[in-house]
Order: structure tokens, then C-alpha cells, then sequence
DNA sequence: TATTGTTATACTCTATAACTATA
DNA sequence: TATAGTTATAGAGTATAACAATA
């Protein structure tokens, strides 16, 4: 015998009726979560995650930086950073470069290497937003942006 | 000597003109922190975690639901469900009720403490949100709704 | 055979505390 | 005293795999 059919107990009630549905966090974290599977996906097994592919775009864009400050950019604490820098040297992407103003301090500078992963990861992120988004248009993709920004002016 | 001052090394860049700033999932990872971060803050070392929450709501408003119609409607397997289930339980919020109909399930009833639970952390929950989204008006908060929605249609 | 609830286990992400070397 | 980088450790949150009971 096959199994009970989905739903067979449980009463369906319209999502739009549950107070989750009108809760901005709630919905944020679905959507993040979304995103976030997709984007894992599309950079595979191998690939960077979400925050490595982010301190590489710091390293790359941010001339002279510490991991200090990039730990406060992330917007995470500095022994959590160490992980992300290992991997990214690890993967030949950056150097630890000792800075002899200061000799507590290593400044991270993007390889070639890095400035090209960098390059190709956001040519795949870039096509995995647009994937994602494409129920979107052009203003509702930048009134998102507008509006999440808001929240992290808020918060920050 | 004091240390060196914030930002002696890192070039300060415009944050709009990072590539991350012009991301949705950076913004919506960020947003999503900062909106976290406050809802544990509002809601207490003993209250109860967002996923807790989201869990009591469905038992809550779904008369008959089943762990497996849990964990389906959350987005987690269900075995990690057990110890959301047992965190309620525990805290008297729910009971599991055996159902002679398939003697497999077990149907999770909220108690008369649970639904009052549910409406305290609500009235706290709406309280944060209104916090948190007060830079935006009524229009764009269900603007940002009805995004967020729209990124979750594309992926479930 | 398939499903429900459960346990065991492992992995990712993050935080706190303490250490060292420098300032 | 304070800061930069590091290590050790612990706690969420989640996934996979396997199991017993039941369908």
C-alpha cells in the first residue's frame, strides 16, 4: 500500500491568511534562502561561497587591506575571517603581505589569479541574479535594491 | 601608544561603487542579518529562535498538522524538525496527539499556553518590524513584500 | 515498498575567549 | 594598555543516512 497523500490530515489554509505571510522577516529569510541555493548551485561543488566570493571582492576592489578591515566591512569578527583568508591564499587568490609601517599587520593583495576568479565568479553571479530575478523588471529590480538598502541604513 | 587609527591602510571606497553593493543577494543576506540580529534582541535569551516561531505559528493556525507537513511547509527535513517540536513540547506549547487513523502519525495540538505564546511573540515580532522598517512607508513596505514574494514564487 | 518519526553524525557559519607579537 | 592576527572551542542551523513502527 502507498503511503498516506500529501495534505491528508493537515487543514490547507491560504498562505496569504497566515501572519507569517505579512512578516518582512519571515519572507526575507525564504527569500534568502532561495537565492542563497541557487547561487551554491550555480558556482558548484568547488566553487566559492557566498562570503569567500565577497572578501575576494573586497581584496580586489580595496587597495592596502587589513584583515581587520575587512572583518568590519563583512560585517564579522576578525578570527572568523581567518578561514576565508586561509582559503583564498589556499586557492593562490591573494598574499598575506607584511606591511612594515606596522608589523602587527598584513596587508591582503589580489593575484592575477584572484582578479581573474574574481571576474569569472561575478559573470556567474551576475547570470544567477538575472535567472533569479527574471520575474522582475528593471524597476522593480532596482526599487529591491532601494528599499533593502533602507533596511541596512537602519541596522547599521 | 594608542593603536593605528580605523581605515590608515584600506583606500575608502564609495560603497556604491563596489560590484557587491549593485547585488541583490549581498543586500538581502545583509538585510537579513541586521533584521535577525534585532529579532533575538526584541525577543530575549529565553524567546523563542525565528524558526521556533515560524513553527508554532503553523501549529498554531493548522488544525491536524503533521511533522512531515511541518517540516514541507518550513523548508527543513524532517529531522531536523525534532528538536523544534521538542522545544515546544518542552515548553508546553504543544502536545503530540497520537491519530488512530494512521498510528505512524502524530498530529501536533497547540495548548491554551502555546496560543498565547504565539499572540504575545506576535505582538512583540510586529513591534520589531515596525522598528526596523520605519524609514519606509506603507506602500513600500508592501512593495518589498510583494517582492520578496515574487523571488519565492521563482523558486519553490 | 513507502512513509513517519527518530537518532546519529557531520558540516557550515559564527561568536567568545585567550594567546603572541607588536604598538 | 591597546590592537592585529591567530587558535581553540562551542553553539546554532541544517543535511544525509539509517532505523523501527506502521501503512
Amino acid at each position: 500500500m502507498t503511503g498516506m497523500p500529501r495534505k491528508a490530515l493537515a487543514t490547507e489554509a491560504e498562505p496569504s491568511e497566515m501572519a507569517l505571510e505579512s512578516l518582512v522577516g519571515y519572507n526575507l529569510k525564504r527569500a534568502y534562502v532561495i537565492l542563497q541555493n541557487d547561487y551554491r548551485a550555480v558556482m558548484g561543488e568547488h566553487g566559492l561561497s557566498p562570503r569567500v566570493f565577497s572578501a575576494l571582492t573586497f581584496v580586489v576592489e580595496t587597495p592596502n587591506l587589513t584583515q581587520s578591515d575587512l572583518a568590519r566591512r563583512l560585517g564579522i569578527e576578525r578570527s572568523g575571517l581567518v578561514a576565508i583568508v586561509d582559503e583564498l591564499e589556499g586557492r593562490g587568490y591573494l598574499r598575506r603581505v607584511a606591511v612594515p609601517q606596522d608589523r602587527r599587520v598584513q596587508a591582503l593583495s589580489p593575484t592575477d589569479a584572484g582578479v581573474q576568479a574574481y571576474e569569472a565568479a561575478l559573470t556567474l553571479v551576475h547570470a544567477h541574479e538575472d535567472r533569479m530575478l527574471q520575474t522582475l523588471d528593471a524597476g522593480e529590480r532596482d526599487q529591491l535594491l532601494h528599499l533593502l538598502k533602507k533596511i541596512r541604513e537602519t541596522g547599521e
